[in-house]
DNA sequence: GACACAGTTGACAATCATTGTCGATAAACT
DNA sequence: AGTTTATCGACAATGATTGTCAACTGTGTC
Protein backbone atom coordinates (compact mmCIF):
# COMPACT_ATOMS: atom_id res chain seq x y z
CA UNK A 1 0.00 0.00 0.00
CA UNK A 2 0.96 3.81 -0.51
CA UNK A 3 3.10 5.44 2.52
CA UNK A 4 1.47 8.13 4.70
CA UNK A 5 2.45 10.72 2.55
CA UNK A 6 0.79 9.54 -0.77
CA UNK A 7 -2.32 8.51 1.29
CA UNK A 8 -2.24 12.06 2.97
CA UNK A 9 -1.95 13.51 -0.64
CA UNK A 10 -4.47 11.56 -2.38
CA UNK A 11 -6.60 12.47 0.62
CA UNK A 12 -6.05 16.32 -0.39
CA UNK A 13 -6.67 15.60 -3.52
CA UNK A 14 -9.90 14.14 -3.12
CA UNK A 15 -10.79 17.12 -0.89
CA UNK A 16 -10.95 15.42 1.81
CA UNK A 17 -8.85 16.49 5.00
CA UNK A 18 -5.77 15.26 6.75
CA UNK A 19 -5.71 14.73 10.41
CA UNK A 20 -4.34 12.65 13.05
CA UNK A 21 -6.18 9.73 13.53
CA UNK A 22 -6.42 9.42 9.84
CA UNK A 23 -3.08 9.52 9.59
CA UNK A 24 -2.40 7.32 12.49
CA UNK A 25 -4.53 4.38 10.64
CA UNK A 26 -2.79 4.73 7.43
CA UNK A 27 0.66 4.49 9.90
CA UNK A 28 -1.18 1.32 11.52
CA UNK A 29 -1.77 -0.56 7.93
CA UNK A 30 1.37 -0.04 6.53
CA UNK A 31 2.88 -3.83 5.94
CA UNK A 32 0.31 -5.02 8.43
CA UNK A 33 -0.77 -8.65 6.89
CA UNK A 34 -3.05 -9.81 9.41
CA UNK A 35 -6.45 -8.07 7.88
CA UNK A 36 -7.38 -6.62 10.74
CA UNK A 37 -11.10 -6.15 11.59
CA UNK A 38 -12.27 -2.56 11.82
CA UNK A 39 -12.44 -3.34 15.99
CA UNK A 40 -8.58 -4.66 15.75
CA UNK A 41 -7.76 -1.56 14.01
CA UNK A 42 -9.73 0.59 16.37
CA UNK A 43 -8.24 -1.17 19.14
CA UNK A 44 -4.38 -0.83 18.45
CA UNK A 45 -5.42 3.03 17.18
CA UNK A 46 -6.39 3.47 20.69
CA UNK A 47 -2.96 2.45 22.29
CA UNK A 48 -1.31 5.21 20.04
CA UNK A 49 -4.54 7.67 20.31
CA UNK A 50 -7.23 7.25 23.40
CA UNK A 51 -9.59 9.37 22.47
CA UNK A 52 -9.88 8.17 18.89
CA UNK A 53 -13.44 6.85 18.31
CA UNK A 54 -14.58 3.70 16.56
CA UNK A 55 -16.49 5.69 13.92
CA UNK A 56 -13.69 7.71 12.84
CA UNK A 57 -12.19 4.37 12.17
CA UNK A 58 -14.68 2.37 10.36
CA UNK A 59 -15.28 5.70 8.02
CA UNK A 60 -11.38 6.16 7.11
CA UNK A 61 -11.54 2.67 6.20
CA UNK A 62 -14.14 2.93 4.04
CA UNK A 63 -12.61 6.25 2.66
CA UNK A 64 -9.68 4.20 1.94
CA UNK A 65 -11.65 1.16 0.39
CA UNK A 66 -13.23 3.87 -1.74
CA UNK A 67 -10.34 5.26 -2.97
CA UNK A 68 -9.08 1.41 -3.24
CA UNK A 69 -5.91 1.97 -1.57
CA UNK A 70 -7.23 -1.02 0.64
CA UNK A 71 -9.34 -3.95 -0.11
CA UNK A 72 -12.80 -4.45 2.21
CA UNK A 73 -13.49 -7.93 2.21
CA UNK A 74 -16.06 -10.46 3.77
CA UNK A 75 -14.84 -13.60 4.43
CA UNK A 76 -17.76 -14.96 6.57
CA UNK A 77 -15.53 -14.28 9.70
CA UNK A 78 -19.03 -12.18 10.45
CA UNK A 79 -16.88 -8.96 9.98
CA UNK A 80 -15.16 -7.00 7.85
CA UNK A 81 -11.80 -7.13 6.90
CA UNK A 82 -9.12 -4.60 5.98
CA UNK A 83 -6.78 -5.57 3.40
CA UNK A 84 -3.89 -3.27 2.49
CA UNK A 85 -2.21 -5.37 -0.31
CA UNK A 86 -3.85 -4.00 -2.91
CA UNK A 87 -1.39 -3.79 -5.84
CA UNK A 88 -0.71 -7.33 -5.68
CA UNK A 89 -3.59 -9.78 -6.81
CA UNK A 90 -3.84 -12.85 -4.03
CA UNK A 91 -6.21 -14.67 -2.91
CA UNK A 92 -6.88 -16.02 0.65
CA UNK A 93 -6.14 -18.31 3.09
CA UNK A 94 -8.68 -19.15 6.13
CA UNK A 95 -8.24 -20.94 8.89
CA UNK A 96 -11.19 -22.15 10.16
CA UNK A 97 -10.32 -22.96 13.61
CA UNK A 98 -8.27 -19.29 14.63
CA UNK A 99 -9.90 -17.29 12.38
CA UNK A 100 -6.46 -15.83 10.71
CA UNK A 101 -6.21 -15.09 7.11
CA UNK A 102 -3.39 -15.24 5.20
CA UNK A 103 -2.40 -13.77 1.44
CA UNK A 104 -1.17 -16.70 -1.02
CA UNK A 105 -0.57 -16.08 -4.89
CA UNK A 106 -2.54 -18.07 -6.98
CA UNK A 107 -2.99 -17.79 -10.91
CA UNK A 108 -6.59 -17.58 -11.25
CA UNK A 109 -6.15 -17.04 -15.26
CA UNK A 110 -6.93 -20.69 -16.18
CA UNK A 111 -10.27 -20.67 -14.25
CA UNK A 112 -12.23 -19.23 -17.29
CA UNK A 113 -15.82 -19.82 -17.00
CA UNK A 114 -17.15 -22.09 -20.23
CA UNK A 115 -19.46 -19.42 -22.46
CA UNK A 116 -22.08 -21.66 -21.66
CA UNK A 117 -22.08 -21.29 -17.80
CA UNK A 118 -20.91 -17.43 -18.05
CA UNK A 119 -24.06 -16.47 -20.09
CA UNK A 120 -23.84 -12.68 -20.38
CA UNK A 121 -22.73 -12.42 -17.20
CA UNK A 122 -19.39 -10.27 -17.12
CA UNK A 123 -17.09 -10.77 -14.49
CA UNK A 124 -15.26 -8.41 -12.67
CA UNK A 125 -13.64 -9.84 -9.92
CA UNK A 126 -12.59 -13.38 -8.97
CA UNK A 127 -12.12 -14.03 -5.21
CA UNK A 128 -10.75 -17.52 -3.75
CA UNK A 129 -11.21 -18.66 -0.85
CA UNK A 130 -8.80 -21.57 0.93
CA UNK A 131 -10.80 -22.65 3.76
CA UNK A 132 -8.57 -25.61 6.51
CA UNK A 133 -6.78 -25.40 9.69
CA UNK A 134 -3.19 -23.33 9.43
CA UNK A 135 -0.09 -24.69 10.57
CA UNK A 136 -0.17 -23.48 14.58
CA UNK A 137 -4.03 -24.58 15.19
CA UNK A 138 -3.04 -27.83 13.56
CA UNK A 139 -0.72 -28.90 16.11
CA UNK A 140 -2.21 -30.17 19.02
CA UNK A 141 -1.07 -28.37 22.50
CA UNK A 142 0.54 -25.94 20.94
CA UNK A 143 -1.81 -22.87 20.92
CA UNK A 144 -0.96 -19.45 19.14
CA UNK A 145 -2.97 -16.49 20.51
CA UNK A 146 -6.33 -16.73 18.68
CA UNK A 147 -7.30 -13.48 18.11
CA UNK A 148 -10.58 -14.33 16.36
CA UNK A 149 -11.93 -17.93 17.95
CA UNK A 150 -15.01 -18.99 15.46
CA UNK A 151 -16.63 -22.43 14.50
CA UNK A 152 -18.60 -23.04 11.32
CA UNK B 1 -30.61 -32.34 -2.75
CA UNK B 2 -32.41 -35.07 -1.60
CA UNK B 3 -35.76 -36.07 -1.87
CA UNK B 4 -38.53 -35.04 0.90
CA UNK B 5 -39.01 -38.17 1.59
CA UNK B 6 -34.94 -38.70 2.41
CA UNK B 7 -34.73 -35.80 4.40
CA UNK B 8 -37.52 -37.06 6.41
CA UNK B 9 -35.82 -40.28 6.88
CA UNK B 10 -32.21 -39.05 7.67
CA UNK B 11 -34.58 -36.45 9.90
CA UNK B 12 -35.70 -39.36 11.86
CA UNK B 13 -32.37 -41.44 12.06
CA UNK B 14 -30.65 -38.20 13.86
CA UNK B 15 -33.44 -38.27 16.59
CA UNK B 16 -34.93 -35.24 15.50
CA UNK B 17 -38.52 -35.24 14.56
CA UNK B 18 -40.26 -34.74 11.13
CA UNK B 19 -43.21 -31.84 11.24
CA UNK B 20 -44.94 -30.26 8.75
CA UNK B 21 -43.58 -27.01 8.75
CA UNK B 22 -39.83 -29.09 8.06
CA UNK B 23 -41.06 -30.74 5.32
CA UNK B 24 -42.42 -27.53 3.85
CA UNK B 25 -38.87 -26.39 4.15
CA UNK B 26 -37.59 -29.75 2.80
CA UNK B 27 -40.05 -29.36 -0.36
CA UNK B 28 -39.59 -25.63 -0.98
CA UNK B 29 -35.62 -26.41 -1.14
CA UNK B 30 -36.16 -28.73 -3.89
CA UNK B 31 -34.46 -27.63 -7.36
CA UNK B 32 -34.40 -24.33 -5.88
CA UNK B 33 -31.26 -22.93 -7.77
CA UNK B 34 -31.74 -19.30 -6.14
CA UNK B 35 -29.68 -19.24 -3.12
CA UNK B 36 -32.54 -17.81 -1.28
CA UNK B 37 -31.83 -16.02 2.54
CA UNK B 38 -33.37 -17.41 5.40
CA UNK B 39 -35.65 -14.28 5.35
CA UNK B 40 -36.79 -15.09 1.52
CA UNK B 41 -36.88 -18.63 2.65
CA UNK B 42 -39.17 -17.78 5.30
CA UNK B 43 -41.73 -15.61 3.15
CA UNK B 44 -42.07 -18.54 0.82
CA UNK B 45 -43.29 -20.81 3.56
CA UNK B 46 -45.31 -18.18 4.89
CA UNK B 47 -47.45 -18.21 1.48
CA UNK B 48 -48.08 -22.20 2.21
CA UNK B 49 -48.26 -22.02 6.17
CA UNK B 50 -48.71 -18.34 7.75
CA UNK B 51 -47.75 -19.49 10.97
CA UNK B 52 -44.36 -20.60 10.43
CA UNK B 53 -42.50 -18.98 12.73
CA UNK B 54 -38.76 -17.19 11.49
CA UNK B 55 -37.33 -19.05 14.44
CA UNK B 56 -38.55 -22.42 12.83
CA UNK B 57 -36.66 -22.10 9.38
CA UNK B 58 -33.30 -20.57 10.67
CA UNK B 59 -33.15 -24.24 13.25
CA UNK B 60 -34.48 -26.15 10.50
CA UNK B 61 -31.88 -24.45 8.05
CA UNK B 62 -28.90 -25.09 10.78
CA UNK B 63 -30.11 -28.53 11.10
CA UNK B 64 -30.00 -29.39 7.21
CA UNK B 65 -26.54 -27.50 6.85
CA UNK B 66 -24.92 -29.46 10.07
CA UNK B 67 -26.10 -32.93 8.93
CA UNK B 68 -24.25 -31.32 4.95
CA UNK B 69 -27.72 -31.72 3.51
CA UNK B 70 -27.37 -28.02 2.13
CA UNK B 71 -24.86 -25.59 2.05
CA UNK B 72 -24.66 -22.26 4.00
CA UNK B 73 -22.98 -19.46 2.33
CA UNK B 74 -21.71 -16.35 3.23
CA UNK B 75 -21.34 -14.20 -0.23
CA UNK B 76 -20.80 -11.10 1.44
CA UNK B 77 -24.59 -10.17 0.42
CA UNK B 78 -25.29 -9.85 4.53
CA UNK B 79 -26.99 -12.54 5.04
CA UNK B 80 -26.42 -15.90 4.81
CA UNK B 81 -27.63 -18.18 1.55
CA UNK B 82 -28.90 -21.59 1.65
CA UNK B 83 -27.44 -23.74 -1.26
CA UNK B 84 -29.23 -27.14 -1.79
CA UNK B 85 -26.81 -28.12 -4.63
CA UNK B 86 -24.39 -30.51 -2.12
CA UNK B 87 -23.93 -33.19 -4.54
CA UNK B 88 -21.95 -31.56 -7.41
CA UNK B 89 -19.04 -29.41 -6.67
CA UNK B 90 -19.58 -25.53 -7.92
CA UNK B 91 -18.98 -22.34 -7.56
CA UNK B 92 -21.14 -18.61 -7.55
CA UNK B 93 -21.54 -16.27 -9.88
CA UNK B 94 -22.51 -12.92 -7.96
CA UNK B 95 -24.33 -10.13 -9.56
CA UNK B 96 -23.10 -7.09 -7.62
CA UNK B 97 -25.99 -5.15 -8.71
CA UNK B 98 -28.98 -7.35 -8.12
CA UNK B 99 -27.87 -9.84 -5.73
CA UNK B 100 -28.70 -12.82 -7.80
CA UNK B 101 -26.40 -15.85 -7.06
CA UNK B 102 -26.05 -18.66 -10.02
CA UNK B 103 -24.14 -22.09 -10.15
CA UNK B 104 -20.94 -22.62 -12.17
CA UNK B 105 -19.00 -25.41 -12.90
CA UNK B 106 -15.40 -24.59 -12.41
CA UNK B 107 -12.58 -27.25 -12.68
CA UNK B 108 -10.34 -26.16 -9.26
CA UNK B 109 -8.43 -29.00 -9.15
CA UNK B 110 -5.43 -26.97 -11.01
CA UNK B 111 -5.48 -24.01 -8.25
CA UNK B 112 -2.76 -26.15 -6.59
CA UNK B 113 -0.86 -23.59 -3.73
CA UNK B 114 2.71 -23.56 -4.10
CA UNK B 115 3.81 -25.31 -1.10
CA UNK B 116 5.93 -22.12 -0.21
CA UNK B 117 2.43 -20.41 0.42
CA UNK B 118 0.96 -23.25 1.63
CA UNK B 119 3.57 -23.89 4.55
CA UNK B 120 1.83 -26.57 6.74
CA UNK B 121 -1.85 -25.00 5.80
CA UNK B 122 -4.22 -28.04 5.55
CA UNK B 123 -7.20 -26.83 2.82
CA UNK B 124 -10.19 -28.16 3.55
CA UNK B 125 -11.87 -26.34 0.87
CA UNK B 126 -11.62 -23.92 -1.55
CA UNK B 127 -14.65 -21.44 -2.75
CA UNK B 128 -14.00 -19.42 -5.57
CA UNK B 129 -16.78 -16.17 -6.07
CA UNK B 130 -17.29 -14.37 -9.54
CA UNK B 131 -18.06 -11.12 -8.77
CA UNK B 132 -19.67 -8.92 -11.75
CA UNK B 133 -22.83 -8.04 -13.59
CA UNK B 134 -25.21 -10.49 -14.85
CA UNK B 135 -27.05 -10.05 -18.24
CA UNK B 136 -30.17 -8.61 -16.72
CA UNK B 137 -28.87 -5.73 -15.04
CA UNK B 138 -26.27 -4.87 -17.78
CA UNK B 139 -29.16 -4.63 -20.61
CA UNK B 140 -30.35 -0.95 -20.14
CA UNK B 141 -33.28 -0.27 -19.54
CA UNK B 142 -35.23 -3.87 -19.05
CA UNK B 143 -35.12 -4.44 -15.37
CA UNK B 144 -35.85 -7.82 -14.12
CA UNK B 145 -37.19 -8.46 -10.20
CA UNK B 146 -33.61 -7.57 -8.59
CA UNK B 147 -34.77 -9.36 -5.13
CA UNK B 148 -31.72 -8.33 -3.31
CA UNK B 149 -30.64 -4.80 -4.50
CA UNK B 150 -27.28 -3.61 -2.65
CA UNK B 151 -24.35 -1.61 -3.65
CA UNK B 152 -20.84 -2.44 -3.29
C1' DG C 1 -54.24 -45.25 21.71
C1' DA C 2 -51.56 -43.00 25.29
C1' DC C 3 -47.46 -40.53 26.67
C1' DA C 4 -43.14 -38.21 27.04
C1' DC C 5 -40.79 -34.97 25.08
C1' DA C 6 -39.17 -32.55 21.04
C1' DG C 7 -40.71 -28.89 18.28
C1' DT C 8 -43.41 -24.74 17.48
C1' DT C 9 -45.35 -20.40 18.39
C1' DG C 10 -45.33 -15.59 19.82
C1' DA C 11 -43.77 -11.92 21.91
C1' DC C 12 -39.57 -10.11 23.12
C1' DA C 13 -35.01 -9.14 24.46
C1' DA C 14 -30.25 -9.51 23.21
C1' DT C 15 -26.33 -9.94 20.39
C1' DC C 16 -22.88 -8.30 16.94
C1' DA C 17 -21.30 -5.39 13.22
C1' DT C 18 -22.24 -1.28 11.41
C1' DT C 19 -24.28 3.23 10.53
C1' DG C 20 -26.81 7.36 11.81
C1' DT C 21 -27.79 11.53 14.85
C1' DC C 22 -26.67 15.67 17.21
C1' DG C 23 -24.51 19.21 19.54
C1' DA C 24 -20.20 20.83 20.80
C1' DT C 25 -15.43 21.35 20.09
C1' DA C 26 -11.20 21.26 17.52
C1' DA C 27 -8.38 21.83 13.94
C1' DA C 28 -7.15 21.75 8.44
C1' DC C 29 -6.93 24.09 4.49
C1' DT C 30 -7.77 28.69 1.76
C1' DA D 1 -8.30 34.34 10.38
C1' DG D 2 -12.30 32.17 9.02
C1' DT D 3 -14.95 28.64 6.81
C1' DT D 4 -15.78 24.14 6.69
C1' DT D 5 -14.94 19.57 7.73
C1' DA D 6 -13.66 16.06 11.23
C1' DT D 7 -13.89 14.34 15.55
C1' DC D 8 -15.88 13.14 19.90
C1' DG D 9 -19.19 11.23 22.93
C1' DA D 10 -23.15 9.47 24.05
C1' DC D 11 -26.66 7.15 22.05
C1' DA D 12 -30.15 5.28 19.13
C1' DA D 13 -31.06 2.44 15.21
C1' DT D 14 -30.38 -0.88 11.73
C1' DG D 15 -30.38 -5.85 10.01
C1' DA D 16 -29.20 -10.54 10.66
C1' DT D 17 -29.31 -13.84 13.86
C1' DT D 18 -29.87 -16.17 18.30
C1' DG D 19 -31.72 -16.67 22.93
C1' DT D 20 -35.62 -16.90 26.38
C1' DC D 21 -39.80 -18.39 28.30
C1' DA D 22 -44.23 -20.13 28.84
C1' DA D 23 -47.99 -22.40 26.68
C1' DC D 24 -49.40 -25.51 23.45
C1' DT D 25 -49.24 -29.18 19.81
C1' DG D 26 -48.03 -33.00 17.44
C1' DT D 27 -44.41 -36.89 16.59
C1' DG D 28 -42.33 -41.14 17.38
C1' DT D 29 -42.68 -44.85 20.52
C1' DC D 30 -44.38 -48.63 23.48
Amino acid sequence: MRTVEELSERFRDQGLRVTPQRQAIFGLLQGDASHPTVEALYERARSAMPTISLKTVYQTVHDLGAMHEVGLIHLGTGSVRVDPNVEHAHHHLICTACGRVRDVLVDVRDLRLAARDRRGFRVADVEVHFRGVCEDCAAPGVQTDDQTKHKE
